[in-house]
DNA sequence: CCGAGCGTTCGGAAATTCCGAACGGGACGT
DNA sequence: ACGTCCCGTTCGGAATTTCCGAACGCTCGG
């Protein structure tokens, strides 16, 4: 077993083709072919069914697929140390989020561990997210969610185990105009505002879920856009949003939007990763870190 | 950065010569330095000085020691997960341990952890045994100790961190012969014992480092040798002896020794091993598995 | 039936690894 | 002070490994 024939899986395992794998490598099929013979002769199992529609892996392939990962992880995390360079995590965070909370994170790694190096890496889908997670590229990731696991919130999550902490509570507004017949009621339910029309984004959106749960089906959805549009539309009385507090604080100061009198649990913001699967010697202590105070 | 190369710098490590590294890899000298230089040329960092008496770690080298016993631990681990084999625990004891508790112990994995294999290696000497775990030649080890650290018992302990569970109480018993004048009292001190002959095994022993702690250093020393030799020297009245109550029962039985009436704590049968440093993925829960229920 | 896309085989070139011989340096004993 | 021993290194060459390109066989879709 050698560490470029792991390499060399793990780019088979990821591009789906010898040919995708060789290029992906700048080496030709043939050697790929080669060096995946000679690790399934090494090891005494085949990694790969053949096909014409590429490899497929193995049950003992993908058994190999979480060690070569961590090999590979821990061959570039030693490189690292011994050269005297900091320890390296890779931080995953969906765009919508990479503004507004990773600098805060980044700021507590900075503060409590200047020993590492922190690597953002901006993602525009959460299960894609999640997949780099579990698939070992990326060390953990910040999403928000709400509850006692992994999807919480109403996204679904991958079936590996995955462990999280809350590093902080995510405050949200469920807003509309000054003007909105609603604006003076206290102590609202959802059933108040079944016949509104609420601002939302795509249905991945963190947003359009904590509606789903916290307003249920009935508020008719009109999908606009992002955090910004939505708040655009409900400062000129075109529907209600249910938007994180503090993008929306400049709009109350202002007095272009008010919050809505229902209650609100708050969401989180939640660095998630693989368990038992940490490339970082005190892995755990590091994410750590980024913890509230 | 090859798996090879990790493998003859540990050589080379391990035997603080080229030359003796070679022999130990079945390599030629010069093929021994060539992959060192490379792999300090990849690295881009020196691993070792070179001297007259041979290799001698640098700072940077000392980093890599450990990154490499992890990946080469590792790669072993893999490549035995990928061809559907157990996970191998290597677990070290005192020869005078693996007799008596070591069979409970592999008794509980079996039942607990049958996807674990546990290879015991015994070794003579606490100290050499306390080394393969910090250089990571066994996962873990079986001592006697006693209090809230490794070492509580008075032995010395590595400078690295260490961490353990106790898995049985070791209950220990002063006996004599019947016929000792203090085999009748009860509430003794170990005051009352200042004058007596105590019947002891070699300094590195367990019992004698207990003996020091319960009894101070009033009695007198007399080494005769293993437990077998101290319960006989007890039982012919030629002094007391501090033992395992276990090693003593079929003589209490017997009524060929009595166990004087001084209160003994007990040691603790302890599992010991390397912080931050678990080759196998969940060593942790594996470890806990040979814990008393 | 044919073309495209896939992985594999195979012979040969290129690169890597190992070896043995020779060398230089330091330490030690006489 | 010198000779010997042991050490690691250098170097040329042999052996082995790795990579390449060409050619092939297979499957699938049009």
């Amino acid at each position: 077993m050698q560490l470029r024939q792991l390499k060399t899986f793990e780019a088979v395992v990821r591009h789906r083709t010898v040919t995708d794998a060789a290029i992906a490598l700048d080496l030709a099929p043939s050697s790929v072919s080669q060096q995946i013979r000679t690790l399934e002769g090494t090891l005494g199992v085949v990694l790969f069914t053949r096909g014409p529609r590429g490899m497929e892996l193995t049950p003992a392939g993908r058994r190999l697929r979480g060690w070569a990962r961590s090999l590979l992880d821990q061959a570039e995390q030693a490189t690292r140390d011994v050269r005297g360079e900091r320890q390296l995590l890779r931080l995953g965070a969906l765009e919508t989020l990479a503004g507004s909370y990773v600098p805060q994170v980044l700021a507590r790694f900075a503060e409590r561990r200047p020993d590492i190096d922190v690597e953002i890496h901006s993602e525009r889908a959460r299960d894609g997210l999640l997949a780099d997670v579990i698939e070992g590229r990326l060390e953990a990731a910040l999403l928000l969610d709400s509850g006692d696991d992994v999807g919480g919130l109403g996204f679904p999550a991958p079936a590996e185990p995955l462990t999280f902490i809350d590093l902080d509570p995510v405050p949200l507004a469920l807003v509309s105009a000054p003007a909105h017949p609603l604006a003076a009621r206290t102590a609202l339910t959802p059933d108040d505002l079944k016949h509104e029309r609420l601002l939302v984004n795509v249905p991945e959106c963190s947003f359009w879920m904590a509606g789903n749960k916290i307003l249920g089906p009935g508020p008719k959805r009109i999908k606009v856009g992002g955090v910004p549009v939505m708040r655009a539309w409900a400062e000129h009385g075109l529907g209600i949003s249910l938007l994180p507090r503090f993008a929306v604080a400049d709009s109350f100061r202002s007095g272009t939007l008010v919050q809505l009198g229902l209650p609100l649990p708050d969401l989180s913001l939640r660095l998630v990763w693989r368990e038992g699967q940490e490339s970082l010697p005190g892995m755990r202590d590091i994410l750590y870190a980024a913890a509230r105070p």
